[in-house]
DNA sequence: GTGGTCTAGACCACG
DNA sequence: GTGGTCTAGACCACG
């Protein structure tokens, strides 16, 4: 199994924040495929020493942006990708999360050319995209 | 004087944040050099239209982390350049943010080039980085 | 004050989404305008005898669609209309909640011209929107 | 045999759900006349390849609300038309349905226009109702 | 005083 | 066994 989430609990990022980003991470890196089914909430809190109720509310989140999809009684599955927000939209929620990372990026002292190297680095670790219309 | 604060209220990013990571990028920058003065807490608040509380907090993180140093009776001044983190320690929590954002930028289906071109653009917008350390 | 919620805990709608199903329908019908305040998650959870968190559920899914905006302190306001979802997402969504009335209608035994005759006189008593780009 | 099911696995809507609403309308519409008898529980579930419990629990609620009367040893037949709600209950289901999609169909911007045509379509889907109350 | 997060634990709906 | 909802109550972050 290629997917795994670990929790920091010293963080300042919330812990269902952390399982959400994991879980776009995974799926943006192809270690979760269209279909592959996720451990149960139940299951997943156990692993992670945390309340169910805390891996629910950061699934939740994944279905309603459309990522993943929930099958009552089954468990949660990758979803088809879909366009699910506006074109203002996906620049809007682009914009947030570089502003996220330049602020951390500049705050460590890392010169504009080091941070775009590391993040051009990093997108070598992910599948190229094939866009759909 | 060519220190200067704007604050957007309608932001997720707190305002004593805001005002925080201001103050490092103007001393990150040069256009606060150690030894120069900041304005005082009731005037920046005024001057923000924000509560003088909020303008406090950023100030105290900022003394606590040894960016500024207030003297007592005269004000807070920028004080010496300190390194705060590890080699090791920055490249980690860059790395934490740059995969947060390449995950959400490939699920909301930007190519590598849009999202390098964006953190380029974006980074365009900062003053460029006089580094010291 | 126009904006009033009334929860009924005998149907089968969860509370949370009968919230948020009437603070749409507030702002929807010119009740509750752009910028207006909110009732406080524990003012309101406290009036509709509910758990403070299930009315956060519900502010938090507005949040999440563009309804509303929360500002940390100040509480929860109608955040101006912007197009969150991509065209193809819209029909969905418009599509899904067709599908939920029609059954609804049919099972109800009316017939097709009472149902769009009550639909249309239900949008009577909206404002005619004004569309954006 | 004009009696058909159809089921969406992939649709929030629970599956014994879909089954008493597509019988109910099979009733309605006079595909299925008082006295036809139905499929049984094993053969319709093998069908729709669903968990057998999921067909039961379906037509266990048909038989409860008067459509269905299951005939021991013999199975389950389409039962003498009743009317369940007061016409006044089912016009305030009926107002409560047509609220919320309207109030979805005008935050996600569309006009009154689209609305109604996009109902009218979903119902030219449907068999006309013959009306029989 | 405002919203945000989290836990512990319960009960329901679905398959 | 799976996810969904809800409560009671706690503690934190922000202004």
């Amino acid at each position: 199994m290629v997917f795994d989430v670990v929790i920091s609990t010293g963080s300042n990022v919330p812990i269902y924040r952390q399982i959400v980003d994991q879980v776009r991470h995974a799926i943006a890196s192809g270690d979760l495929a269209v279909g592959d089914q996720l451990p149960s909430v139940r299951v997943l809190a156990e692993r992670l020493l945390v309340n169910h109720n805390t891996v629910a509310k950061a699934f939740n989140e994944l279905v309603r942006d459309g990522v993943l999809e929930s099958r009552h009684g089954l468990g949660a599955f990758v979803a088809k990708r879909r366009n699910v927000f506006s074109t203002a939209e996906r620049r809007r929620r682009l914009d947030a999360a570089i502003t996220t990372l330049t602020s951390e990026a500049l705050l460590l002292d890392f010169s504009h050319e080091e941070l775009l190297e590391a993040v051009a680095k990093k997108l070598n670790g992910f599948p190229k995209e094939k866009r759909k219309a």
